[in-house]
DNA sequence: ATTAGCACTCACTCTAAACGAGTGCTAATA
DNA sequence: TATTAGCACTCGTTTAGAGTGAGTGCTAAT
């Protein structure tokens, strides 16, 4: 990153961002000078612009148009810049009404989250489950629905349920079913689903008599309680905002950043990332910065969210460059810091 | 609807849709001479389009341009005018592709399904899941999560699953649970969950000296077994197909089209209210026939789908009033047959 | 009944001119 | 030496007007 700025043209530079991230119009020195407070002459201002362009932190889109923060503009802002913008009181409630309306599953935890942070960014929400496989587990059990059909469900300590149709050739009474749940779960509580599958695989061996009849069962009980990738699940909320930026008021670029949120695939990937880029606290993705093309007019703010103290997922916003980031910040951050209490709280 | 047009009027009048339909441009006389063998001059043309303009089949978007069909043109097309296309061998293939790979839950039947519809028809493909109310249950567990949380799982003949947590004061044992379970399933095997509630209910009125202890869970249960409207599971896919049409050119509309399908609310009613317009074979509803403001210029292909043979769930295609429905109805009455087939053999 | 021909309409396109927001540079100023 | 006022210049945008052409409706001839 370049040096540190003087304070004058930090100051310029600041006024610009705040400016063009309001009206999304090319700002030019004379506003400036007007509607800021900078205590110097448009002439000066633009001395001012005229380095800061040479930077690279502000730009012109053409020779007699103001100037518009670059990416790089914008990540000087962010990093030196903005001041973090306090949740009203209004916005707090907001968030805690969303939670305290008996919302009890992990599932619907994640769901009211992307819903009340596209509320209240009045951009995308959006929010990725935890990989199931790393999840602790609480309670697998084994369900007779006919003869050849037995429903697996697999129960987290977070409140993730998932379910998977096995089907065999043996039949099983439900009796059976219940002593061989018992059996595993004793082994498997609290373990990662991930390690459960090789508790059961070893079970198997060990015990291969008694396990004779179950052993088909047994198998197929592993290779369900992978899940792939791709089917991790994704919540995303109020994609539609975004058509109401004037940058996204042209059909092409619509259809373009819709095609990647709703490849669920992409966004996954990108989520996934956020996950190991941020540290603990809220990370800011800011357009070309962005891997995937399709985003790279686009920026997001997210932060993780852990269960038991380990990262298990991310949450953020997706709106165009010209976004508040300062409010953007503060809502994922105390979104996040608010649902970590809560995955706290919650067995 | 006015009396039958003659041939002659007819045949101008398919023209002129056809070839909408595909240029998404006002048809003029001397285009509709040349490009469709009618076998009678552009002036001749002229008088019959003056004719259906009068009946309200087409319209003048200005007095210099060519005739577009009107809503009522398009109903009198797909009533009387229209040939059923035959799906080719490809599309069919695709169709059998995507139930065959290893599909097994009805969950995932209706996802493949709108994901399907949307690849073949180019639009946006929409399937709304069964009122899991009127579903006959198949299975009812209760899982111990701990000493004040229980997980009730209910499984319907057709697949679905549903998962409820339910709190309790009291704790019980899984083997409790496993009696209580067992007494129960006996009892609801076969009714629809609706009924199951009733039953449910009775039973603890009768039993009540026995059931004593299960009496808060049991009240618990029934109260979870009701699922509100809003929550139907609706698969929609490939809505961003939607810009590609001109019609959809504009951020506004773009928007306004968008809002209605994400607000699910919106569109679950709608896809309920074709469950009891269509009678057995697949249903078009046109633009303005459409009773929500905002689908008015959609229109809406839909079929119902059957489980033991009772009609359960809908689903269809959105797209814009200027659709190619000979082919968009051909495809849906082919889904919606093929997954009637399959829910047959399902279980 | 059909058709050829013609006058008319009107959205769209193209061009040129006027406009104005904004810049960079220079000379004057504190 | 840093700042500012002033001015010439740039270039996207707006506006007006002429021209174009697809298409119509009407009328007279076939």
């Amino acid at each position: 990153m370049t040096g540190k700025l003087s304070d004058r043209n930090q100051e310029v530079l600041q006024a610009i961002v705040q400016h063009y991230i309001v009206t999304a119009e090319p700002v030019g020195s004379r506003t400036l000078e007007k509607t800021f407070n900078l205590g110097i002459s448009s002439a000066t201002i633009r001395n001012v612009m005229a380095d800061l362009e040479e930077l690279g932190l502000i730009e012109q889109p053409h020779t007699s148009a103001g100037r518009i923060p670059t990416d790089k503009g914008y990540r000087y802002y962010v990093d030196y810049l903005m001041m973090i913008q306090r949740l009203t009181v209004d916005e707090k409630e907001c968030i805690q009404d969303e939670y305290q309306a008996k919302i009890n599953e992990l599932d619907r935890v994640l769901r009211g989250t992307s819903k009340i942070l596209s509320l209240l960014s009045k951009q995308t929400g959006v929010v990725i489950a935890p990989n199931i496989v790393d999840s602790r587990c609480q309670n697998l059990q084994l369900i007779r629905l006919t003869s050849k059909k037995i429903l697996m469900v697999t129960v987290t300590y977070a409140g993730l349920v998932k379910n998977n149709i096995i089907y065999i050739d043996k039949d099983l009474s439900q009796e059976i079913l219940n002593d061989f749940s018992r059996e595993i779960n004793k082994k498997i509580i609290g373990v990662s689903l991930g390690e459960a599958k090789k508790i059961i695989a070893k079970e198997l061996q060990r015990k291969k008599r008694e396990f004779l009849a179950m052993s088909e069962l047994a198998r197929k009980m592993i290779s369900e309680i992978s899940l792939p990738l791709e089917e991790r699940q994704l919540f995303l909320d109020g994609s539609t905002n975004i058509i109401d930026n004037p940058e996204f008021h042209y059909a092409d670029k619509i259809k373009k950043i819709f095609t990647t949120l709703y490849e669920k695939k992409t966004l996954i990937d990108i989520m996934n990332n956020c996950l190991t880029d941020s540290g603990n606290g809220v990370n800011v993705v800011i357009g070309e910065e962005n891997p995937y093309e399709t985003m790279k007019n686009c920026s997001l703010v997210t932060a993780i969210y852990k269960i038991d103290d380990k990262p298990m997922g991310a949450l953020g916003i997706i709106g165009p460059t010209r976004m508040p980031y300062d409010k953007m910040v503060s809502i994922v951050d105390f979104t996040a810091k608010f649902i970590n209490n809560l995955l706290r709280k919650m067995p």
